[in-house]
DNA sequence: AGTTTAAATAATAATAATTCTTATTAAGAA
DNA sequence: TTCTTAATAAGAATTATTATTATTTAAACT
């Protein structure tokens, strides 16, 4: 939202720019440790501080499934579809879900809706080929 | 799921009446101390048990919002709209939009959907008039 | 430039949610 | 009844996250 008043400090610059290298919604550790290849001396509550941060800023997506927070670089609104063998998440895009989503959002009583996100359980084909 | 060799013992009795009396979506500790009225002697570890095991036996459902577990006995399919101000969850039913989801889901390469639920978030009332 | 101030960071302690371990109990089968 | 197994209670351990505090950084001011 307010992105008027960042400070990029090397410890923002560096998650920033991990996160948009990775391709998939890490966990704060995954960042952690991928930013600790460049900056070596970085605190993990840094790591923390500065992801809910950034996410608040809206540089970032926080995505909480299953219990831990993970985090990407896609501002895109979208979809995940989360296997329930192996967690993974993929992201999925449908402008069209999304709107017949929404619409169907003026539907719920004494609730002023502002996002909307589906979630597709399922097997991805890593897990699907394992058997 | 299979629902045929359960065994029925006062614990889960007494967390399956709970979660059926319980309008909401009551988390592990809403459990424990509800059910602690007529077990007093219960240990949180047998909830907590009991809870994923009644869940993967399929008689009740585990939604997880912002890091905690929580619970319901509501087996229909529906979708939750959920508060970003005070974490409340309210079900909300439209088994067109579940439709509509499944349908779409066929779109999404190198992976097989088994379900899908959407999330609305937003305010609720009582935060609304807080304001 | 040198000093002041506030924000950001590092290190680590504290907390919350959940899982694990182990001894005990309950209940069914032999 | 004795044997066997599953379930439970209690509490320790783990994991994810938040809070605290001293230190560092960097912009603002003199
Ligand atoms: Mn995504
Ligand atoms: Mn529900
Ligand atoms: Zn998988
Ligand atoms: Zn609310």
């Amino acid at each position: 939202m307010d992105q008027s008043d960042i400070k990029y400090t090397n410890q923002r610059i560096e998650i920033l720019e991990f996160l948009k290298g990775f391709d998939g919604h890490p966990s704060v550790d995954d960042v952690y440790e991928g930013v600790r290849k460049k900056l070596t001396r970085i605190s993990k509550a840094t790591v923390y501080n500065n992801l809910k941060f950034l996410a608040e800023k809206g540089l970032i997506k926080e995505v909480n499934v299953k219990g831990v927070s993970r985090f990407e670089s896609n501002l895109e609104p979208h979809h995940h579809a989360i296997c329930i063998e192996c967690g993974e998440i993929i992201d999925f895009q449908s402008e069209e879900l999304r709107e017949y989503a929404m619409k169907i959002a003026g539907k719920i009583d004494n609730f002023k809706v502002e996002s909307t996100d589906t979630n597709f359980y399922g097997i991805c084909k890593k897990c699907k080929e394992m058997k």
